[in-house]
DNA sequence: CACCAGGAATGTA
DNA sequence: TACATTCATGGT
């Protein structure tokens, strides 16, 4: 099955994600709430989104809930806010050195989002505690710029499509950009968002249906 | 009580 | 390159 053909029948299944799954699909719009999905890309790092929520409330009381508002935060205050999320002394200096790469490297979310794609893609990879799904995340769900983001899902998906190539990160991510076309990134966030919603909804299109490629054990 | 959740860095062979 | 380990909480 084509990339296309698999949109579709998920969009068939569940419907248009927007709005519906996380907060992310509501595409935002403000640089406060840009900044939020940013953060929310390290929280939610190997959680629940639920534990993600207990943490970001935490912050939104504060008025933390921003990049300049983890920066400033006392970080002995900061790990407390955030340690519903989980790993919360890595997150912590994820999210000070991830702030203060866009603010003070960057010049802030507009400046940051004036950067040709790669290039903000390279910067974001050099920090630690951002690896290649956490920048594509930031990268399509807080800037909107097209790269298709490659989680767990994705890649359990991949396996049982027919994948010409490898099947390393780079590789599904291309086989995804280039089977739905376009670059457009309203429907790299559905389409994610979609393979997402699948997954967790019990019974996913992998399941039920004929196995989309008839594969050996 | 065991297991899992949308990762990333580090260490070992 | 290919695993194994560490980081940690909250829900089921």
């Amino acid at each position: 099955m084509d990339v296309k053909t698999l949109y579709s029948r998920l969009l068939g299944i569940h419907g248009n994600p927007g709005g519906q799954w996380r907060l992310w699909c509501k595409r935002p719009k403000t640089t406060g709430e840009k900044e939020a999905v940013a953060i929310e890309a390290i929280l939610t790092q190997r959680v629940s989104w639920h534990n993600v929520m207990l943490a970001t409330e935490n912050l939104r009381m504060s008025g933390c809930f921003s990049l300049e508002g983890v920066l400033d935060c006392d970080t002995k205050r900061l790990l407390s806010m955030i340690r519903p999320s989980g790993f919360y002394r890595v997150k912590a200096e994820r999210l000070k050195v991830l702030s203060d790469y866009i603010l003070n490297v960057c010049g802030g979310m507009e400046k940051a989002g004036e950067m040709p794609l790669d290039c903000l893609r390279q910067g974001l990879l050099s920090l630690k505690g951002v690896g290649e799904e956490t920048a594509d995340d930031i990268l399509l769900y807080s800037f909107g710029m097209p790269v298709f983001v490659v989680d767990q899902y994705t890649r359990r998906l991949a396996e049982s499509l027919d994948l010409p190539g490898d099947l390393s990160y780079t590789g599904v991510r291309e086989f995804f950009e280039r089977g739905i076309g376009n670059r457009d990134c309203a429907v790299y966030q559905d389409l994610h968002a979609l393979i997402v919603i699948d997954a967790k909804s019990g019974k996913s299109i992998l399941n039920h249906r004929e196995p989309l490629r008839e594969e050996k054990k």
